[in-house]
DNA sequence: CGCGCCTAGTAATGCGCTTTACTAGATGCA
DNA sequence: TGCATCTAGTAAAGCGCATTACTAGGCGCG
């Protein structure tokens, strides 16, 4: 059975295939109610579905936005991010998908091919390799959104969150913190960093000692190192700011495991605010991001690339992340 | 600058448009080597990408396949299997992109519009309303991977899910289980149910006492009531099989502020094998999904579809999942 | 009456590519 | 030599739609 064309409906409407054109895309200004009405008639009863294709050829214009997912660690308000998103550039008349970029960059070339997007977007940098193609493609791309690019293309403000940490640890009477940083992959390498920097000039600014920076891996085995060597230091490390709440766990688990009082013995802050935080005991203090916000940013700079025109969303600004404090810092509350 | 067009390629190299299709698109069996490098010359010069707009148009068929995203819990296994799948298809030829269902319908329905598979994917079952602009634009669907459909459809067994927790638990001798239902969203009702069935049917089939059910929220207070009814209930029940590892590490952590040793005063194994179980004391006994085959059967069941011709990629059968036993069944080993 | 203007539409072109037919010349072979 | 066959390539016809330019007929108005 043949596909249910513009024409088919012209014939059976009894009108020209412009006019059903007009009719379907809400360009019926100058065109009289009846028509109007025949038309959709006519496309009810055949059912007829615009062709996507097509209309990108002619229009010279696709909807499409394509999205390259992040390589990191699942987590829930990656997903609700990516929610929002969508959800935002499909009131704007757009849609939203999400390519699992792969590891294979000659490949990643190859998928401009196949798919058509008005815009591409990607976490983190691209390398020219991949812009190129696209450029040729006249594809546009906004890139830099949470890792790489210059901290103002970034949605989130990562050096706001180490201060966040340390702020919060510094209130509390901590002197003396440390910084666990993560094994790091090519994804969180400059997130990473930007939160460190964060909380090192947090640090310095409220006089407290110098941050001690390790590297924490999520393991048992290293945390315990980790925590040994935290608690024999001179002055002894009484905090510890985490790059994120997996790596946090496993401090506090490893703490425990060595028979110390958290937050008596170490506070322990992490970040994202995972649901695993409310999960262990003591509860994790943690610093939640704002992705709504973020979203809403991320979704004003594309649609400012697809259709320049519009002054469609209103721009929001970054908003700052926010301290979740429970036990491990603040303690049992008995 | 206007895109670079197959035409400005045949120009540059003084052959024909159909030649240069030909050279672009590997047909080039009749073609003479000289001319084939002299049209690849002329493509490199001026770095023409040909449109995919145009492509599809003309040759009536798509390569992108559009996957629509469970709206589950954010997991790695998850975020895994998307990239084996996109892997896969990829080498096959095809692009995988993934799409993040919007709550409103109405607006799932307008997707189409923009986007233009040669296939949707649907880890559950699409309901008609979406189902009908899909078939008039005559794109083949494959729904019911994970829920819904019936359990042939499925590529993940749920029931031997629920068979192998009960079993590893009657091994280690316990004769009273409780199974711990999560609080049930439109996602995974259909799993839960069939990994519960398999559980009971397990116990049965083992001789055990019935298997208790309960429903446990992920919630600190709540796992505490379901902890102590199991405690009190005659008999006793010793262990429990959880739908998730969520769950499971919620009931582990109330167990223990209830000061109950585990496993000895009660067994837990959940499901998912989360990093997350690995950082909590005790860690946490689970059943990991070989999602990597699940996958590969996914992919093989896309492309029967897509490319009903070729005998791609071998199909694979369901892989059992396996029990990944840690301290929360067989105890520290101390 | 004659001119312009508005209404309600239509014809025609082209977006960039694939694909089917078709051809001019070279070659094989009896 | 004459006919078939092969080689190397091309012309042309769309794919389904948007869009621009245009027209036929009706109307107001000086």
């Amino acid at each position: 059975m043949r596909r249910v064309t513009l024409k088919d409906v012209a014939e059976a409407a009894g009108v020209s295939a412009t006019t059903v054109s007009f009719v379907v895309n809400g360009r019926a200004a100058h065109i009289p109610e009846s028509t109007r009405q025949r038309v959709e008639q006519a496309v009810a009863d055949l059912g007829f579905v615009p062709s996507a294709r097509g209309r990108a050829l002619a229009s010279g214009r696709s909807r499409v936005v394509v999205c390259v997912s992040p390589a990191g660690p699942a987590a829930d308000v990656i997903e609700q991010f990516k929610r929002d998103l969508s959800h935002t550039l499909m009131t704007a008349g757009f849609t939203c998908v999400f390519l699992e970029r792969p590891s294979d960059g000659d490949q990643f070339v190859q998928l401009w091919r196949h798919i058509d997007p008005a815009c591409v977007v990607s976490w983190d940098a691209l390398d020219s390799t991949e812009l190129l193609p696209l450029e040729r493609a006249g594809v546009p791309t906004v890139t830099g959104l949470i890792t790489g690019g210059t901290s103002e293309d970034r949605a989130v403000d990562q050096e706001a969150v180490g201060r966040a940490q340390v702020e919060h640890l510094a209130d509390l009477g901590h002197q003396h913190i440390a910084y666990a940083m993560p094994v790091m992959t090519h994804e969180d390498e400059s997130t990473a960093r930007s939160r460190r920097a964060g909380a090192i000039q947090a640090a310095h600014d409220r006089g407290l000692a110098e941050v001690t920076v390790s590297t924490v891996a999520v393991d048992a085995d290293q945390a315990r190192g980790a925590v040994q060597a935290w608690t024999q230091a001179t002055p002894r490390v009484t905090a510890v700011a985490s790059y994120g709440d997996l790596q946090a766990v496993t401090i506090l688990e490893a703490s425990r495991r060595l028979g110390m009082a958290v937050p008596r013995d170490l506070a322990i802050i992490g970040v994202d605010d995972l649901p695993l935080g409310k999960l262990v005991f003591p509860t994790l203090s943690t610093v939640a991001l704002d992705l709504h916000a973020a979203a809403a940013l991320v979704a004003a700079r594309i649609l400012a690339v697809v259709e320049p025109t519009s002054d469609a969303v209103p721009a929001v600004g970054q908003r700052p992340p926010r301290v979740v404090a429970r036990e491990s810092t603040l303690g049992t509350g008995t």
